[in-house]
DNA sequence: AGAAAATCGTACCCTATAGTACGGTTATGG
DNA sequence: CCATAACCGTACTATAGGGTACGATTTTCT
């Protein structure tokens, strides 16, 4: 069934891929309204009928941008849960790379698209939420669950409990670059290890 | 000094309290690149001229917008922490009424507004955040400086304390909100209560 | 009453924008 | 080699946007 790439389906799709990355790029830094396309077509080059031709409207260029962007978000995101020697260093080991991820420029940025759209266009809050903060929630509920079963620290809403490590992780410095206050990477090691210390001492792990 | 109201000057601030009013709603709903001075200017009634006599650009206006907006969102703050019977009462009061008061449909719009636009306006955020996020946490930290002299929770950073509360409070239905996805008001008392009982454990109160 | 300030209405300029139309050109597939 | 799908360039429509100009009108101060 998916034989036949074809010359002509191949170009078709790196240029449609093409589109998505320059849209993406627009879209992220200036916003739904401030997005033109007739901006990028040009950024694209060639003519404005093509661009109307993969994509017939600026909404569902949107649609498509915003589908792309959180699909290659969420692939980099099942390997952050990696379990190493004991509980305090795998958590201590989510964080830092949890935030780390959280706070790239893409991240911020698609962070910011998003709230900022989500009240005007209520898919486009739905469509991230599903692919991001909540396949993250419950990777992090199902480990709890697990870890609470062999006793490694207290029982509790294992879903509750994975809220509680991602609000811990996103109040420092994702909060503060969200209101554009600077911070250095070095503060990512520091907050990390905070994070995690609050909540081993809360869900008491040995 | 401050005398002579003087009716000239009275209907010149009365107008631009009605400018503000009518931005600010456009702002919050459209974001700044979605508001159009125009739209505004018709909405207002009268002429455009008369609009560019009190605001000179759309920049200003919108400086002027977030000025007054952050303002009036300061004024209701400093009754959040209210001392009562224990410590755990407190927090879980403040809890309940910080996590109120930042997910009311307002609050939420400035929040979505602010993120959006601080990428573009870096003076945006850090006028928020000046006005509201700092205060709030410096607040609490002061407040938890002396619990810890009590020696009624465990000593340690007290603005990182207060971070952690404010991080606990922020993560859930707010959050969620940001996505779109709609709670029940009484969330909130749960919300508030799970935080204050995770912050009790952290912290160590009695 | 009369000068001064504010306001109004409206027409206007210039640029940007979403989206369309169309005839000519290149590349691909059979 | 030739039909055809994709593409290009360009010109075009229609609307909206920020911002200006200006003469006429109303309101306030003295």
């Amino acid at each position: 069934m998916e034989k036949a790439p074809g010359k002509r389906e191949a170009r078709k799709e790196e240029r449609r891929l093409a589109i998505l990355q320059v849209a993406k790029r627009s879209f992220l830094d200036n916003g739904y309204s401030g997005t033109s396309m007739s901006a990028i077509s040009a950024e694209l080059g060639g003519s404005k009928g093509t661009l109307w031709s993969y994509f017939p409207s600026k909404e569902e260029l949107f649609a498509a941008v915003l589908d792309h962007a959180t699909t290659s978000y969420r692939q980099e995101l099942g390997d952050l849960l990696a379990p190493s020697a004991d509980l305090r260093a795998t958590v201590f080991a989510f964080a830092r790379s949890f935030i780390a991820k959280i706070t790239s420029p893409e991240a911020m940025r698609l962070h910011r698209l998003v709230s900022a759209e989500s009240g005007r266009f209520p898919e486009v809050g739905e469509i991230f939420y599903r692919r991001a903060p909540q396949p993250t929630q419950q990777l992090l509920a199902g480990f709890f669950a697990a870890q609470m079963d062999a006793a490694h620290m207290r029982r509790d809403d294992p879903l509750a409990a994975a809220r509680v490590l991602a609000s811990l992780c996103m109040g420092g410095a994702h909060q503060r670059l969200l209101w554009g206050i600077d911070t250095s990477p070095g503060d990512i090691e520091v907050e990390a290890r905070y994070a995690a210390d609050i909540f081993a001492r809360a869900f008491e792990i040995a």
